[in-house]
DNA sequence: GCCTGTGAAGCTATTCACAGCT
DNA sequence: AGCTGTGAATAGCTTCACAGGC
């Protein structure tokens, strides 16, 4: 029984939100249509409308949704009960970058631990989040209930800790290390393929530059 | 004339490239079967095969493919005549990953700019690359010939520097901006949103986990 | 008139399955 | 026997288009 919900759904519905609270902020807006919506998060109207039915919010035509209804909504369908630790392996640049997003953002996802090898961030708290040795992994994130985990360690050690998560009941991996990982059955996997991806960049620039 | 490529496959070749040159230097293999490189890469043998009739390589039934033509193949696919040059807008701790991740890479690709406003970073060379101030974005866009950027400022700023880019003839964008930006046809754009991507993990992570 | 909600249609991407080869 | 190359079939996602409502 695979995939209840569309993968892209899930990401488009984290998106709307996102834009619905800048919305609110930013211009005091209480309604939105689809139209307006999907202009604001670069898809179209029937899209927008498609995605809300999974999250069961409902509009009116003569003002579209209930800003404060549909985040709520969204955030029924998407958010756990309380607050959802996840913990960050590997502190470097990209760790840090990743954590002052999370530090900043409102979102119900909090990254509670970090794990690093590097003696010197052990047993401090950078950007916000305490730091842990990798001896400390498994204890840790069975302590917090971890299910979720970003991976930014180098490619050498990225399948390495992949098993040591999965078999700390981690379910979930957010994946930058450039390097496919095998992961069994039941545990989802997102790939952020930063060097692919500027490739693929590379590419369609090049054909829209004709160069 | 929209897309004559699928951007998937563009995605997975760059993919497929990095794992034929790890599968040569480390296990010094010389062929493959596409069903060894899909294992590799994650995806269907059948879909290998897909891919590898875009760029025009041949494999025979008995061996395989070569790597290094396949290589050599993906290459004249992807890869611009010469180096391709890249400019980072945003040299904060996301911006010095990314320079990590290309200063080693054998790519073609090259970050050859950064830009930031802090005048610290001005006129310094960081992890390879020399920064300029914001100022000076046209002019070295322009001297070198970028096409390619890569966006890493604040959400504030995104819109704005995405305009500047785009009057300096930059073609495509990889945007690490949690914001959706608005660029007219002819601009391709590649969002890396770490915030959605990690509420989908977190998503997915508990359907999988059932809690 | 312009909206939402949604069945149906249309598209795109992926996989199947097999002919052809060695 | 087991592979590649690929037309045909399938699956999955997105858009169309219109009924229903204000």
């Amino acid at each position: 029984m695979p995939d209840q919900t569309p993968d892209r759904s899930v990401g488009r519905l984290s998106i709307y939100r996102r834009v619905l609270t800048n919305l609110r902020s930013d211009n005091g807006a209480t309604s939105v249509y689809s139209h307006e919506l999907a202009d604001a998060a670069g898809v179209t109207a029937a899209q927008v409308r498609r995605d809300i039915m999974l999250v069961g919010a409902q509009g009116s035509p003569t003002k579209g949704y209930d800003i404060d209804d549909l985040v709520d909504s969204i955030g029924g369908f998407l958010d756990a009960e309380g607050r959802q630790p996840v913990a960050l392996i590997g502190v470097g640049n990209l760790g840090r970058a990743i954590l002052t997003y999370f530090h900043t953002s409102h979102s119900n996802l909090e990254i509670t631990a970090g794990f690093d090898r590097d003696p010197y961030k052990v047993g401090r708290v950078i950007n916000g989040c305490r730091c842990y040795s990798m001896e400390e992994l498994s204890d840790v994130i069975a302590r917090d209930g971890i299910q979720t985990a970003v991976l930014a360690v180098p490619a050498s050690e990225a399948q390495t800790v992949a098993v040591d998560l999965i078999a700390a009941n981690v379910k979930g991996l957010l994946n930058f290390v450039p390097e496919r990982l095998r992961v069994p059955h039941g545990v989802f996997i997102e790939n952020m393929d930063i060097t692919a991806s500027l490739e693929k960049v590379a590419f369609f620039a090049r054909q829209n530059g004709g160069a």
